[in-house]
DNA sequence: CCATCCATGTCCGAAAACCGCGAGACAGGG
DNA sequence: CCCTGTCTCGCGGTTTTCGGACATGGATGG
C-alpha cells in the first residue's frame, strides 16, 4: 500500500425507522457506502480497504438520493432502484452485489440461489461473506438473503434490522 | 485492493550514454519514474504497487526536465538538482530517497552513513532495500551508495550503469 | 583473514483461518 | 411415518499470519 491522492466525499446522517444512517456520496452524485451509525467504525475501515485514504465531509447528499431513500420508507419499495451505485471489491464481490440488486424488492433468495444466479452454484459460503461485506447497506439489499430452510441467519446491521426491512417490503 | 480513479501520466524515451531510459512525468511536471528500458516491467510494476491502477501516454515531457538531463550528460554535474520528484513508497522509504539527493555529486556515501543520515544508524540493510527500490533512478542518486569497503555491490540497472555514472560524475 | 551471528524495514508467496451455507446422517418425540 | 433439532463435513473467496529474502556492516571468535 502506498500514497496516493486521498478521495474527498460527502457524509450525511438520515434518519430512519432503523435508526439513523450514514449515507456516503461522491462527486458525481454515486452512492459509495451506506451503513448504520452505530457500525461507523466498520464502514470506515471497509473504506479505506477499498479506496485508500478517504477523507469525508459531513455535507447533503444530492437531492435525488435522499429523496429516494425517504421515498422507500414512506412504502415505495422500488424507489432505490435507480439509485446509482459504486463499489470497490474483487470481482467476485462485485458480482454477487449486482446480484442482490436484481432481487426485487418483498421476494428473496437463500445463499444457494444466489451462488447459482451468478455461475458458482458451489460457492455458496463465499457469497454469504461477500454478502457481509456489502459496503452499501439497504439499497443494495443484502437483507434479501436468508437461509435454505428461511432462517434469517445473519445481517451486519443486526437481525432485528432485516426482519424490520423484510416485513416492510412485504407490507408495501 | 480495489477500484480507483486511474492516473494519467506521461511517458517518454530518452536515448542517454548508458542506453535508453523511460522517463514518466505527471500533470504538473514533476517525474514519477526513471528507469532503464531493459527493465520496463519492474517500473509499471513498482508505479502500480504505489498508485493502483496508471494509464502512460507516449509523449514529451516538459522542456526543463528534458533540458536537465541533457545537460547532466553533457557534463554538468549539478543539473539534476533542480527537478522535482514526487514518489510513493513508505515513511521510510522517503525519508531514504529524500537523504540520496542530499549527496553531492562527485561524492559516495556507504549504505552505514545513509542510514545514520536519517537517524536510525541500525538500519542498514533496510536503507539497502529501500535503494533498491528507488522509482526515480539517476535523478535520486542510488547510484552513489556503495558498501563500507569501497565495492560497488549492486544496482538496479546493473553495475556497468552505477560504475558509468560514478566515473562520469567524478570526472566532470 | 575467514566464518558466524544479528539488527532492520519491506515485499512476496504460501498456508491457515475464517465464515451471514447447506446437504446428509441420525436420534427422538409425537 | 413425519417433522424437528443437532452434528459433521465439504465448499470457496478473502484476510491474516508467518517465514524468507535482500544492493549491509559491525562485533566476535577461531
Amino acid at each position: 500500500m502506498a500514497v496516493r491522492q486521498p478521495e474527498h466525499w460527502t457524509l450525511e446522517r438520515i434518519s430512519t425507522p432503523v435508526g439513523t444512517v450514514l449515507l456516503v456520496t461522491d462527486g458525481e452524485g454515486a452512492v459509495r457506502a451506506l451503513d448504520f451509525d452505530d457500525y461507523e467504525d466498520r464502514m470506515l475501515r471497509l473504506l479505506a480497504r477499498h479506496y485508500g485514504p478517504v477523507v469525508l465531509s459531513p455535507g447533503a447528499s444530492p437531492a435525488p438520493v435522499r429523496a429516494a431513500i425517504a421515498a422507500y420508507f414512506a412504502g415505495d419499495r422500488q424507489a432505490l432502484d435507480g439509485i446509482a451505485v459504486r463499489t470497490g471489491g474483487t470481482e467476485f464481490q462485485r458480482q454477487v452485489w449486482a446480484a442482490l440488486r436484481a432481487i426485487p424488492a418483498g421476494e428473496t433468495r437463500s445463499y444457494g440461489q444466489l451462488a447459482s444466479a451468478i455461475d458458482r452454484p458451489k460457492a455458496v459460503r463465499a457469497v454469504g461473506l461477500a454478502n457481509g461485506s456489502n459496503p452499501v447497506g439497504i439499497i443494495v439489499p443484502c437483507h434479501r438473503v436468508i437461509g435454505a430452510d428461511g432462517t434469517l441467519t445473519g445481517y451486519a446491521g443486526g437481525l432485528e434490522r432485516k426482519k424490520w426491512l423484510l416485513a416492510h417490503e412485504a407490507r408495501a
